[in-house]
DNA sequence: CGTGAGATTTCCT
DNA sequence: GGAAATCTCACGT
């Protein structure tokens, strides 16, 4: 099986460059019995230890967010909402607590296992889905990502990040974030152009590219 | 299509 | 005790 994880260093760098390096590429997971999921990142936020009320690293490290201050190119998961998953990729270096929420995917391979994941069966209803995999929260359904998967080393073979290739045509834009209270006026949200899968419009949209 | 309420539990104050 | 980096469904247009 194809395994070209994207190396530590990568996720060394400034976490705003990460953010717009990280569309375009394929979130892969391969499950124990061999079968894959592969989406490409269509659209993700950035959340920063410091001058960043809104994330969860503000006040510093917690038994929740302690994978956010670990290594980078782990994954950090966290539960909200009383029933709802969502996960991050840590950046910079080690101690720093700065992450990346995944906020949507387009589905690439084994779109009828994410079905299976979300809505307890294979479905062709057209509006669950365009719904799989186009919200923090939904993707991780779709990829079964919970509590135990987080920490999870992504430099692994259980989950990892690759290059896409469609990677370079793409443009990109940003918007303030989705959710938050505090910091809404940073425009730290960023996700591919008119790309179908990205979860809402968002305020505050410019062009980065 | 847009709006709004409810679900449900963990974490931190 | 209150808010939470959300989602779904019901209801009105």
């Amino acid at each position: 099986m194809m395994h070209n994880p994207l190396p530590r260093s990568f996720y060394k760098q400034d976490l705003h460059k990460l953010a717009r390096s990280l569309l375009g590429c394929l979130f892969v997971r391969v499950f124990e019995d061999g079968s894959r999921l592969s989406a490409r990142i269509v659209e993700v936020e950035a959340y920063a230890q410091k001058d960043d009320p809104s994330s969860h690293s503000f006040n510093g490290k917690t038994p929740r967010n302690e994978v956010m201050f670990g290594a980078p190119g782990h994954l950090y998961v966290y539960f909200t909402y009383g029933m709802h998953f969502c996960c991050n990729v840590v950046a910079g270096k080690i101690g720093t607590g700065d992450a990346l929420l995944i906020r949507a995917l387009e589905p690439v391979e084994g779109i009828e296992n994410m079905l299976v994941h979300r809505y307890g069966a294979i479905t062709f209803d057209q509006k669950k889905i365009s719904n799989l995999t186009n919200g923090p929260a939904k993707l991780c359904q779709a990829y079964k990502i919970d509590r135990s998967e987080n920490g999870i080393d992504l430099c692994g073979n259980k989950i990892w990040i690759e290059t896409g290739d469609e990677l370079k045509q793409n443009k990109i834009s940003c918007s303030t974030r989705i959710g938050i209270n505090q910091g809404k006026e940073l425009p730290w949200r960023y996700f591919i152009k008119e790309n179908n899968w990205v979860s809402k419009p968002g305020k505050g949209i410019k062009y980065v590219d």
